[in-house]
DNA sequence: AGCACGCCGACT
DNA sequence: GTCGGCGTGCTC
């Protein structure tokens, strides 16, 4: 295989042809990496994605410089993975590199400048930077560009170097640097010749002049002789001792003693006692059993178990079975930080054939992960989306816990894509089975479900025949007729909260929106703050006494006075949940209430802080946003209240109702776990609305027939598949001509009644940049993919407008 | 993506 | 007059 198309680690589309060398010609493989050299000097890191031998010469191919590993570090199932991503989220095989790899292992090359020493400088004609750039380099050969950076201002270092080069004083050259470093630490031992009884005496004997040397010695010594299996780490001998390195030294000189490194895991493993699982209930046994039928027919699981049914149970008894057959386990986490109880338990089990990837992990970090996977030392994988991309060989079983939770779809970062569908390619590609797990499973999944393309196993009740919540609706609208109201909150409402804290029961209040108020709203002139970034109102956060833009960040004082009209007739509406929390501070006098939202959590150990109060029973009443349905399994909660249960219904969102549905019995379940007394009260003016009403009665078969009735009038998924194409711009003029153009290429390829827009997205400018967009509705059937065939074709025929290169194109599939 | 090249405004 | 802005073009 004389070529080789390489993935590069940019965000171009497609990928690049190389000339295999000679040398590589017998080693090279598919999933390798390669350096090559990319536009001029620059030299990247990339994927060999194929070879072949006949290349019709275009033009030249520039060659591949190295090969960077024995053996493919991408196995075939991974780059399969990567092709479909690519195609499925129309997004480029670049991009998926990026994120799939920690940035350690995708050497780059660096821009490095060299002092030349042919011409003599002539001083006298140099300008101040230049003269700082080769004073530098007469000390130091090479300065790579940050380095610069730290003595000439960014803007004129090019301009500088250009000057110099011109002149002959220098050159620029790339060089690559090997970035990750394994963590080494020193260790110390006698040497065996030194052992030997005769020779020690000998040596003591020696030693007598140098007393701290022969402390030294005989402090390794002692050691060594308590404990011969356990090397001996050089910082414990020295601190102990008070020994510097001279001291050692002449020990090493000598040949008595020798200085070994051993890498070190940055990752600390678990070194606890190793645990069984517990018995299964009943109940449990059947669902597996369902579940090994469903893998006999090589059907996968959607898992649907309310809250404490006793989900994590029967992931462990279905990661056993697989490791036991010799395959390994991906379970994934919408986020890591909230999920402690299934990490603990694996933990005691596995130790450390247990690892973890997730954002916070350091590169270095991830890296060693990585390695894991690839030398297949861990059986289980526990982690967040990226852990889609591990160089796994062995999997047998990928679980995607919370399957409908919106943190596998993040539509900020990156290019965007459904962890939760990609875990259903990835286990295809490898043969494995997949769970889906959740106690309120999308819409989406359910629909399979039903269709049986998803084997539905549920569990509906609770671990321990615990009694699940009770719901119940307040008609705020009644209540406030009978003047039976304080604030947000009706009597019923604090009635049963001071129930609950007479009995020293502690209580969860839901109010789904951050801040104080949505708005500061000048009652004279009608005057409101928007965000200087964005097309949204500032939320005014009384706890911070500032506005914040909730898109963008930006933040800005607390007006005293209309900034318009100068009048001090300020108001705000719309309430948030330090209203919320204010209110029940006010009602509740004894009680404690904390608030937990990203605004109160932002500091550090807040998190950790709250959660021990909550468990020490210190916190009463605990004022949230949506977090609070993660993780927080305490047995004395037993109440939920939502005083404001409308504002979760009224959002232009055609997933509202069901995120609210989730969220609601998400927060139920926190209630009387243990107990089974737990209650949910519902606060709304619409009593009779269906949703409300479904979620009281808690019938799952009704409440989802119910969403898919709706999606069906509607057209939602999952009765059509939904495409998003959002532009964005500074000049808006631009960008609603290049909409609007878009909009005119698709409506040539694609019925009209598949198309809608171009228009202004909700948020009409987001930092900065006017977003328009375009919504593709798609039939789900064979045509899908001839419209998605279509779609390519237009947006390649937009792309050739060269105008509009610089608008960016967000493509959001299955949004 | 990022980097070079090329054509128009505000300054020594 | 220049410096530097960013629109445009290209990368195997």
């Amino acid at each position: 295989m004389q070529f080789a198309q390489i993935i590069l680690p940019l965000n171009l589309k497609g990928t690049f042809t190389y000339k295999v060398p000679a040398d590589f010609l017998d080693k090279i493989e598919v999933g390798m990496r390669v350096l090559v050299p990319f536009r001029g000097k620059k030299i990247y890191t990339g994927i060999v994605a194929e070879l072949f031998d006949n290349f019709e010469e275009t033009f030249v191919p520039k060659e591949i410089i190295n090969l960077l590993d024995n053996q493919p570090i991408v196995p075939k199932q991974q780059l399969d993975f990567w092709n479909w991503l690519s195609s499925y989220y129309l997004c480029n095989l670049g991009e998926i590199y990026r994120l799939a790899f920690p940035s350690s292992l995708k050497l780059e090359s660096e821009t490095y400048v060299r002092l030349l020493s042919e011409r003599t400088i002539d001083w006298q004609n140099l300008d101040a930077n230049e003269t700082y750039l080769l004073q530098a380099l007469e000390v130091r050969q090479m300065l790579n560009l940050q380095e610069i950076e730290a003595f000439i201002p960014k803007k004129e270092i090019i301009k500088t170097i250009n000057a110099l080069i011109d002149e002959r004083y220098i050159s620029v050259d790339e060089k690559i640097t090997e970035k990750y470093k394994a963590k080494e630490i020193a260790y110390l031992k006698i040497n065996d010749e030194a052992l030997v009884s005769e020779n020690l005496a000998i040596i003591l004997l020696k030693l007598d002049k140098a007393k701290k040397q022969k402390d030294l010695f005989l402090s390794i010594l002692s050691k060594q002789i308590d404990n011969p299996d356990n090397p001996i780490r050089k910082s414990l001998v020295f601190d102990e001792g008070n020994f510097v390195n001279q001291q050692l030294k002449s020990l090493i000189e000598k040949g008595w003693v020798t200085e070994y490194y051993l890498e070190k895991h940055r990752i600390d493993s678990y070194e606890g006692e190793i645990e069984e699982i517990e018995e299964l209930t009943e109940n449990q046994k059947k669902s597996i059993s369902e579940i090994n039928q469903a893998f006999e027919e090589a059907k996968n699981v959607l898992l649907h178990g309310v809250t404490s049914s006793g989900k994590t149970h029967i992931y462990l008894e279905k990661i056993e079975d697989c490791i036991n057959s010799g395959q390994n386990v991906l379970l994934l986490l919408p986020e890591i930080a909230l999920t402690k109880q299934i990490t603990i338990r694996l933990e005691k089990k596995y130790g450390k054939k247990l690892g973890f990837y997730h954002n916070k992990l350091t590169d270095f970090e991830r890296v060693e992960v990585w390695r894991k996977i690839k030398k297949n030392e861990l059986q289980i994988l526990i982690g967040t989306r990226n852990s889609l991309f591990l160089p796994y060989e062995n999997l047998g079983l990928i679980i995607v816990d919370e399957e409908h939770d919106s943190a596998y779809r993040p539509r900020d970062q990156n290019f965007f894509f459904n962890a939760k569908d990609s875990a259903m390619m990835l286990a295809e590609f490898y043969h494995a089975k997949l769970i889906l797990g959740s106690a309120t499973p999308s819409l989406e999944s359910y629909d399979l479900a039903m269709k049986d393309k998803l084997r539905y196993v549920s569990i509906n009740e609770r671990f321990g025949k615990v009694d699940l919540p009770k719901f119940e609706i307040i008609d705020i609208k009644e209540a406030q007729n009978q003047k039976k109201i304080v604030g947000n909150f009706s009597q019923k409402m604090i009635d049963e909260i001071n129930l609950q804290l007479d009995q020293k029961k502690q209580t969860i209040i839901l109010h789904n929106r951050r801040g104080y108020a949505n708005v500061i709203e000048c009652e004279t002139c009608g005057h409101v703050t928007y965000c200087s970034n964005c097309d949204v109102v500032m939320t005014y956060h009384k706890a911070s006494n500032e506005l914040k833009c909730h898109y963008c960040g930006h933040r800005s004082g607390k007006p005293t006075t209309c900034p318009s009209c100068n009048s001090d007739n300020l108001n705000t509406k719309g309430v948030g949940v330090e209203q919320i929390e204010e209110e029940t501070q006010k009602i509740f006098s004894d009680a404690e209430v904390d608030r937990m939202d990203v605004d109160a959590m932002r500091k550090k150990f807040a998190y950790e802080k709250l959660y021990e109060k909550l468990e020490n029973g210190e916190t009463d009443i605990l004022v949230g946003t949506q977090m609070i349905s993660k993780g927080l399994d305490f047995d004395n909660i037993e109440l939920v209240a939502i005083p404001k249960a409308d504002s979760m219904i009224h959002v232009q969102d055609f997933r509202a109702e069901e995120r609210a549905y989730q969220l609601i019995t998400q927060v139920a379940g926190r209630a009387g776990r243990v107990s089974g007394n737990g209650k949910i009260l519902i606060q709304t003016y619409n009593p009779s609305h269906s949703v409300f009403e479904l979620i009281k009665n808690q019938n799952v078969k009704e409440i989802y027939n119910y969403f898919l009735d709706e999606r069906k009038k509607f057209l939602y998924p999952p009765f059509v598949k939904l495409i998003m194409i959002e532009l964005k711009h500074r000049k808006e003029d631009k960008i609603n001509r290049a909409s609007q153009f878009l909009g005119s290429i698709l409506r040539k390829y694609i019925p009209e009644e598949c198309i809608l827009g171009p228009e202004k997205s909700p948020i009409a400018r987001l930092n900065n940049l006017y977003q328009y967009q375009i919504l593709l509705k798609f039939p789900k059937n064979k045509n899908y993919k001839i419209y998605k065939e279509l779609l390519f074709k237009s947006l390649d025929e937009f792309d050739e407008i060269t105008a509009y290169k610089s608008i960016r194109k967000d493509i959001f599939v299955d949004f």
